[in-house]
Parts: C-alpha cells; sequence; structure tokens
DNA sequence: TATTGTTATACTCTATAACTATA
DNA sequence: TATAGTTATAGAGTATAACAATA
C-alpha cells in the first residue's frame, strides 16, 4: 500500500483540501487586499473586465454570483472609480461595464499583492512544485470555465 | 520568456486560483452532502474528532473558529446523532465530545462524497499531475497547521 | 411578454461580548 | 478570579423575489 489514507478518512482528500486552503488563502489576501480598498471579489470583477468589457448579466454569469452581487460590486469599484457604468445607446437596458486607469492601476496594485502572498504560500514548495501546483490549477480552473489568462 | 502571464495579471496567481477553486470545491462539497445532511465544517469536526476526542474548546483551536461557533456544530450533530457531549468528571466544566458509531458512518459517507467529487474535479489531470497536485497540497496544509492525516 | 438592472429581504456563516456554572 | 460552555447579537457575504425601465 502507498497512501497513507486510511479508508473513511477525508484529509487527502483535494475537494476538502482545496476548500480549506481556498478560505486560508482569501482571509489573507483579504488581509492584504484592505490596505488598497478592495476586497477578492473586487478582483475577480476587475479581472473579468480586463479580459473584456461587458454588462452586469454577463458578469454575473462570469464570475458565478447572483444579479444583485454584481449591482453592488460595481457600486464599490464606481465609488473607487475603478470602473464606469455606460448605458448601451441600442439597448437602454443594458449597463456596460469599462475599466478606467485608476482600475487598471489598482488591478496591478492587487496583482502585486497577490505574488508576495503567494512567495509566502508556495515557500515551502520546491521550483519543480510550484510548476506543477500553478499548471494542475490552471487546468481545473479552465475545465470549471474560470478565467485563466 | 516561458510563461503567459502579464505583468497586471491575477489569473495564474496560486493563491488567487486557490480561493476561486476553493469556493467552486465547496459549494460542490456542500450540495452533495446535503443528501445526508451534513455541511463541510461538520466534516471539518468529525474528521477532527476520528483522529482523537477532544472538549469543545480544543475543537475551537483545532478548526480555527469562535467557541460559539463548536456549541452550535456540536448541536447540529447532537441532533443527527453522530456525536455525544460527554461531561467530564473531574473537571465538570468540560464537554468531551465523542464519535458515535453513527458519526462514524456519517463520516464514511461523508468520505465517499469526497472521493467522487475528486473523481471529477481531477478528470482532466493525468496521474502524474494529479499526484503532484495532491503533494503540494499536503505541503501547503502542513506548513500552515492544517490536518494532513 | 421577456430582459436588464435594481431594491428589499432573508439566510448562512462567522465573530464578539455578556452570561452561567464550575474551578 | 479564571475557565468552559452557552446565549444573544451583529457583521460579512450571498441568494431570492418583487419591481421599474426598456425591449
Amino acid at each position: 500500500m502507498m497512501g497513507m489514507n486510511e479508508e473513511g478518512s477525508l484529509t487527502g482528500n483535494v475537494g476538502f483540501l482545496l476548500g480549506k486552503l481556498g478560505q486560508v488563502a482569501s482571509n489573507r489576501f483579504a488581509e492584504r487586499l484592505a490596505a488598497i480598498g478592495l476586497r477578492p471579489r473586487h478582483c475577480w470583477l476587475l479581472e473579468s473586465l480586463r479580459a473584456a468589457p461587458t454588462n452586469q448579466l454577463d458578469l454575473a454569469r462570469r464570475l458565478d454570483v447572483a444579479p444583485s452581487v454584481v449591482v453592488d460590486m460595481v457600486d464599490e469599484l464606481e465609488r473607487l472609480e475603478a470602473v464606469r457604468r455606460v448605458r448601451d445607446t441600442r439597448d437602454r437596458r443594458r449597463q456596460y461595464v469599462e475599466l478606467t486607469a485608476t482600475g487598471r492601476t489598482l488591478l496591478g496594485r492587487a496583482a502585486r499583492v497577490g505574488r508576495d502572498l503567494d512567495v509566502e504560500l508556495l515557500a515551502e514548495l520546491s521550483a519543480r512544485q510550484r510548476t506543477a501546483l500553478r499548471d494542475a490549477l490552471g487546468v481545473i480552473a479552465a475545465a470549471n470555465g474560470l478565467p485563466t489568462g
């Protein structure tokens, strides 16, 4: 027998570990992000807009959250002048959301926070393990419809 | 240049991906767990008890949640007859929490749910990538004080 | 009638603080 | 006084449903 996992055990389960570590990573990311006035969900939205601007309902689909949550996030990001609502002239129901120069700057700062966090999070791994982890997570993200750059 | 990541991008960032994928994994785990009346946090507690029975305050420390949250979780698990509170006879302030036979059965079912989810979550990865991912997550979990079996 | 965005509301999960019973 | 557990309450973060404007 090679594995250490016992029959009825959940430790060592990838979904289980992912859930716990995701919580840890998100909390740490949130703590540091607070310094620049953002929360993780704002980054998901900004990142999605950077890939391609779109309207609010489409953002809800992309981020897999309720439309009312997008309203809230866009309100907050508009207050930070990171995004701008632009009414579609051809279908006036649609609100297009655009990234501003400020938004791009904020996203850049968030990316730096993320890189710093990665260095700490992956400190115990070898260079090879880091690459393998990054690749594996990228594949899973892509398979689940998340943006992968 | 080997990487595809652009300068100001967060996609490809491990902490960022971990946060999003952790949310996805947790939500799916929660959905399926509902069929057997459990939520993810119940599994963390049951898993911790399986490793070693203890009192409520120690569980709060182990799981890194507030003591009041443990009260709630133990209430719910007692209703399911998955655990039993046993008053410590030597220090009557302490409530020891024990896993029952029912609790063991439930944990076994939860483990099956976790294994099934893993198969789907890792479907796109090669056997080698799966092992590498499992190992890397285990190392990070251990480095952050989480149980690793 | 259907769709986009919005508001109102409620639910889940968690933390903090006040309380009780024991020590 | 201090500790283990409990209760009450409040804060995030989310979802659902009803609504207004537009199609």
